[in-house]
Parts: structure tokens; sequence; C-alpha cells
DNA sequence: ATAACAATGTGAAATAATTAACATTTTTCT
DNA sequence: AGAAAAATGTTAATTATTTCACATTGTTAT
């Protein structure tokens, strides 16, 4: 693992993930080279920090040519991604843990939602684009046997707490919440929790601000 | 209009968004004060962020007894909703933005859908959580009428940097596109964008290095 | 009454992230 | 060949955000 990665701001770790799929679509349309400035444009931000980020990772690019999509693409996975792949769950497969799943199956990426969990007998034991549904009671089997490392809760908020801490138990790594509830894990555990209604509210104050 | 609300940063923004949700459940459970310990706990934050916080909004806690959480929720509330309330639209009733429009009805806030879009012929007409359906050629009409400021994309990514065009020509305020594609609006927009991937890959790099 | 404690409020310091400035280099034009 | 243009790479400056450190002050215990 490069010495590098150990460093790089999070904000950098969420740019190259952004920079990657706006790649993947420039090389898609057969673009070999690209400039920092055509990377800026797409997502609103400056050619110095898109330089900048690419200058963290340690790529460097050809003067006066641009970047070398298809190199900094495979350079961005080197980074962000993990050899093996690693498997992810869905707790809680009702409006938005369909929508998430939903999402997710097909997109070729080191990225794979390996099993959900819900606890309505009707849920229990059907497939989900493919992707088996089991009981909240067998998440610590499942979690081992397939080697589930990241957990996506999208329970009722209320429940959210008891599900994040059975999923800690049964050696879980990283947890994305997207219930507006806030739940605790232990330090050794990566938590993200993202609400809607917050980023809303956000706009929501910014339009009333800024005119 | 406070002469504070114009320079909080934007963390602190969706701080208090953030607190005021949680300060609602702890009135619900009969609690009349708060420390800022407590409410740093819920929100996995440190107190002293908790009190800049609050003292960037102007408020200030009775010592010893820590701050009113009725007051603090209306004073939040004062600063970052709108008086006469927001309305929002959705484009794009598919999972995602069946997801997002079931999650918010009903909830009682400043923030209401009035409509939603889409192009399918199956879709326009029909009610989607009591609220109505139309063709995304009656985007401008629909918007003026119903005073729409704020719009949440979820169409195929592809189709949405037409829709956010078409949205910014309708007047709209304030975008919140929650597709894998960013999109170009003129400055005096506020544009969030979020996107799912993003997030899994910045947990699963966490996952990869922290251990 | 007084000391010990536990909370808030906040200036100052530290840290994180962004932006400016510019040296360098390749390409193109004359 | 030499000048002009346009791109990268990077140090330094700036700005934004968080944290430290501590003065202040109600409350409780002795
Ligand atoms: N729908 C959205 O767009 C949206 C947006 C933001 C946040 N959220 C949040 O995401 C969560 C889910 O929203 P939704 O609209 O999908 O709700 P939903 O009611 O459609 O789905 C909840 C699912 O969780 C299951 N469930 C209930 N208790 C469970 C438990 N203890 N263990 C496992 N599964 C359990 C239910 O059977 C159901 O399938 C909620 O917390 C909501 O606040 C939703
Ligand atoms: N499902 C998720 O959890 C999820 C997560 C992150 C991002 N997204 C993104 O959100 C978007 C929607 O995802 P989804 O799963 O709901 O897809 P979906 O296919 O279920 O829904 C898309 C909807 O948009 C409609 N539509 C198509 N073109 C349109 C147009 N030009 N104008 C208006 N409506 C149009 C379709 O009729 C459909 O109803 C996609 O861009 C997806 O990448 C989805």
């Amino acid at each position: 693992m490069h010495l590098l990665m150990k460093n790089l701001p999070h904000k950098t770790i969420e740019r190259l993930s952004q920079y990657r799929r706006a790649l993947l679509l420039c090389h898609a349309q057969g673009m070999t080279y690209i400039y920092s400035h055509e990377i800026a444009k797409i997502q609103h931000i400056t050619p110095v920090q898109v330089r900048r980020d690419i200058m963290l990772i340690g790529y460097t690019g050809t003067l006066r040519k641009g970047y070398n999509v298809m190199e900094l693409i495979e350079l961005i996975g080197n980074i962000i991604d993990s050899e093996e792949g690693i498997n992810v769950c869905v707790v809680g497969i009702g409006n938005l843990g369909r929508a998430i799943t939903n999402y997710f199956s097909g997109k070729r990426t080191k990225l794979s939602i390996a099993a959900v969990f819900d606890v309505e007998p009707s849920k229990v034991g059907k497939k989900y684009h493919l992707i088996d549904c089991f009981h909240i009671d067998d998440i610590p089997r499942i979690i081992k046997e397939r080697k589930i490392e990241i957990g996506i809760i999208t329970v009722p908020g209320e429940d959210a707490p008891a599900i994040a801490e059975i999923l800690v138990k049964a050696g879980i790594k990283g947890l994305l919440n997207y219930t507006p509830k806030p739940v605790n894990v232990p330090n050794k555990v990566y938590l993200e929790e993202y609400d809607m209604i917050t980023s809303l509210e956000k706009v929501a104050f910014f339009v009333k601000t800024h005119h």
C-alpha cells in the first residue's frame, strides 16, 4: 500500500471518486487525454484543485496534453479500491433500501452488495435484484460467511442504533447510515451518516439568504 | 433577517439542522434542558463545537442547566427556515424519487413537496403520496403556479443536465442533484450534489486504510 | 460562608482545505 | 531559431474550520 494513501485529505478522497466517474464517461466517449480545467469544469471546482489532488496521488500528466484518461482511472482505482473487492450489505429493504440495491446492482465495481436483511417475514427469503434477503437474526452468520465489511442502514430511524450495534458485533468495519437517527459505533468502525432533510434544509437556507 | 445569518459557516448550517432534529426528539421525550455535551454525544462531535455553533447564532444557555430545548429549536427554526415555507419539486419519480417523496410526505416542516414530474405517460397524471405528477413540459407553468423554489433531480443520470437547465429556466433557486452526473447551473442558483457511490467508496477507502 | 465542581462563552492557536502565484516545459507560430 | 501561448507541478499565502485553554459563574456540598 502506498505511503501516500494514508495522508490523503478526506475531501480529496471524495473528489477522486468523482473524478473517476467523470473520467470513465470521458473514456467511453473515446477521449484519451484530458486537461485539469476540463475535469474542473465537470466537477464545478478549480483546475488548481484538480491538479493538487492528482499531485497528491503521485500522478503526473503530460505537459500540454494533460492527463492520460485511462492511466488516471487506473491509478485512482489503485488508491481507492481494494484489490479483492469489498462486500456490502443493506439492512432494511424498504423504499430506500430497494432503490439503493437496484442502483448498485449491475454497476461493475469493486463494491458489491452480497446480502440484504429485513425483519418482515414477507421479505425474508425473497431475492431483490438477485440478492438474497435474510432475517436480521442471520446477520452474524451471513456477514462472516460472505465476508461483508460494510453495512448500509436503511431501517426506520428508531431501529437504526440497534441495527448498528448488531452489525458492529458481527464484525462490520464501516457503516453508512441513511437514517435520520445518529448511531454509535466504536472508534475502529468508520461511520458516515447522511440525511436528505439536512441537505434540503441547507439548500433552502442558502436560497433564502443569498437572494 | 439577522445579520448573523449571512456569515454562518456552511458546516454550521448542516449541524444546526441536525441539532434541531435531535432536539425535537429530546423535546418529545420531555426534556426541557440539554447540555452541549449531550448534543455532542448524539452527533459524534465535541461539546466545544456545539457551543461554538450555538454562540454563532447568538443564543445563550443557562450556566449549569444548559440550553432550553424548546427555545433552541425555535431559534434554529428562525435561522434556517423561511417564515412562509418553501415549496419543492421532485423530477423523475422512479425508485429514488418515490422513496424521497414518500419520506418527505407527512413530515411537518417548512419544506413541502408541491409537485413531482416525469416523462412516462403511465406516471403523468397520477398522484404519489397525494402529490400530483405532471409531465416535464409543464415544469415552467407549475413552478410558477405553485411557487416552487427548489428542485430535487432523480432522473437517469444522462438526463440530469437537461432537466437542470429546464428547472433553471423556469426560475428555480436551488437544486439538489442525486444523480451521479454533475449538472451546470448559473451562479445565482444554489447547487448541492450527492452521490451514494462516492460515499460508499469513501467508507471503503477508510475501511481499507485504517485497518 | 466558602470551597469545589461543572457548566457556558470565547479569544487565540492549531489544523485542514483552498487558492494564488509563478517557475517550468512543451508546442505552435512566425 | 526565437517568441508567444498554454499547460503542469508546487511553494507559499489565504481562508475555513476545529480545537485548546481558560475566565466566568451558577450550584452543591461541607
Ligand atoms: N425514503 C427516502 O428517500 C429516505 C430518505 C432519507 C432517509 N430515509 C430513511 O431511511 C430509512 C428507510 O426509509 P424507507 O422509506 O425505505 O422506509 P420503509 O418503511 O419503506 O423501509 C423500512 C424497511 O426496514 C424494515 N425494518 C423495520 N425494522 C427493521 C429492523 N429492526 N431490522 C431490519 N429491517 C427492519 C421494514 O420491514 C422495511 O422493509 C428511514 O429511516 C428513513 O428515515 C429515507
Ligand atoms: N436508486 C438509488 O438509490 C440511487 C442512488 C443514488 C443515485 N441514484 C440516481 O438517481 C437517479 C434515479 O434513480 P432511480 O433508481 O430512481 O431510477 P429509475 O429508473 O427508477 O427512475 C428514473 C425516473 O425518471 C424518469 N425519467 C426518465 N427520463 C426523464 C426525463 N427526461 N425527465 C423526467 N423524468 C424522467 C423515468 O420515467 C423514471 O420514472 C439515477 O440517476 C440514479 O443514478 C439512484
